[in-house]
DNA sequence: GGGTTATAATAGTCAGGGATAGTCAAAAAC
DNA sequence: GTTTTTGACTATCCCTGACTATTATAACCC
C-alpha cells in the first residue's frame, strides 16, 4: 500500500543527489514510467518540491518541454535559517511546524535529535495549557527563537 | 471479561514487542479486527501510548495512511534523563530550568546547541502570551517533553 | 524567403471522489 | 463519578481526468 507519491518523490530525490543538486525530466514520461496520469507529477512537485522545502521548480510546455528541479544550495545554512525565520509568520500549526524541522533535517541543518527538540517544544501535547487561540502564537515563537539560536553558532 | 480498550493495548504491545519497538497499523482494519468503531483505536492511543508512558505516535491521513507507535529507548542515558524528568515538578521558573539545562551540559547529556534549543524554547521571552499564572507548568511540560524527545535513540 | 496559420506536443489547473485518520461530546458501562 | 464505547462530523491526503495554456514545427500562401 505504498504511496506513488512518495515513491515519485523518492525517485525524483535520488536522481536529484546522482546529478548533483537538479535534474530534468519530462512530465509524461515520468507518468508512463509510473503508470499514473501526467497531472500527478504536477501533484508530487506541488507537494513535495516547494520553495518551502529549498527546491526551485522551471517548466517549459509544447514540443521539447520540460520540468526541472534545482536544489536550493544552502551552503550558509545562516542565511537559509534567516530566510526561513522571516518567513514564518505570527502563527504556526504544529504540522507545518513539523515540515519545517524535517526539511531542516533533510538539508543538515539539525541534527536528529536536535529535531526531535524542536518536535517536542512545538508540539500541541505541550502547549495544553495555552489557549487556544494564542497556541499557533506561542508555537510561532518558540520555533523562530529556536532557529533563531542556532544562527547565532 | 476485560475492557476491549485493555485487549488491544495488550495486542498493540505484543506486537512492538516482536517488532523489536515499533509498529505501523492501519486504523480501519485494527478496529475491524477487534470489531470497534476506528475512534476507539484513536482512545486506546490516548490514554495508554503516551508520551509519559514512553511511547512516540505519528500518523499520516489519506489513502495509504497510517498510524505509528514508537517505544522510547530507556537504555544507556535514558535511564538517567527518565529520572530527571520524574524529577521534575508541575511547575519550573525559568532560571531553575536554565540550571538544570546547564547541568546536563557539565555531565555531557546533551550538547551545547541541544542547549541553546531548549534554552530557547523555554525562556520567558518565548512565553510572553501565556498567561502568566500557567508560565511555569508550559515551560515544565516542554521541558520536560523535550528530554522525552532525547530519550526516543 | 517571409509571414501567417494549423497542428502536434507538451505542461498546468482545478475540482471531485475515495481513502484514511482526528475530534468531540453523548451514551453506556463500570 | 470515572472510564469506556460509540458515531456523527471534520480534516487531510492521494489520485484522476477533463479542460486549458503554451510552445515548436510544419504547412501554406504571397
Amino acid at each position: 500500500m505504498a504511496r506513488l507519491s512518495d515513491i515519485i518523490e523518492t525517485f525524483l530525490k535520488t536522481l536529484i543527489n546522482e546529478e548533483e543538486g537538479s535534474v530534468e525530466i519530462q512530465r509524461n514520461e515520468l507518468a508512463s514510467k509510473f503508470n499514473c496520469v501526467p497531472s500527478q507529477i504536477n501533484y508530487v512537485i506541488s507537494t513535495r518540491f516547494t520553495t518551502d522545502k529549498g527546491y526551485y521548480v522551471e517548466s517549459r510546455r509544447g514540443g521539447g518541454g520540460y520540468i526541472s528541479i534545482k536544489r536550493i544550495n544552502t551552503e550558509s545554512a545562516g542565511d537559509y535559517l534567516m530566510h526561513i525565520i522571516t518567513s514564518i509568520g505570527d502563527k504556526i500549526s504544529q504540522h507545518t511546524c513539523e515540515v519545517f524541522i524535517n526539511n531542516f533535517v533533510d538539508y543538515n541543518i539539525i541534527k536528529y535529535r536536535e529535531a526531535m527538540l524542536m518536535k517536542a517544544a512545538t508540539s500541541d501535547k505541550v502547549l495544553m495549557d495555552v489557549p487556544i487561540d494564542k497556541r499557533d502564537d506561542v508555537r510561532a515563537t518558540i520555533l523562530k527563537n529556536m532557529l533563531m539560536g542556532l544562527t547565532v553558532l
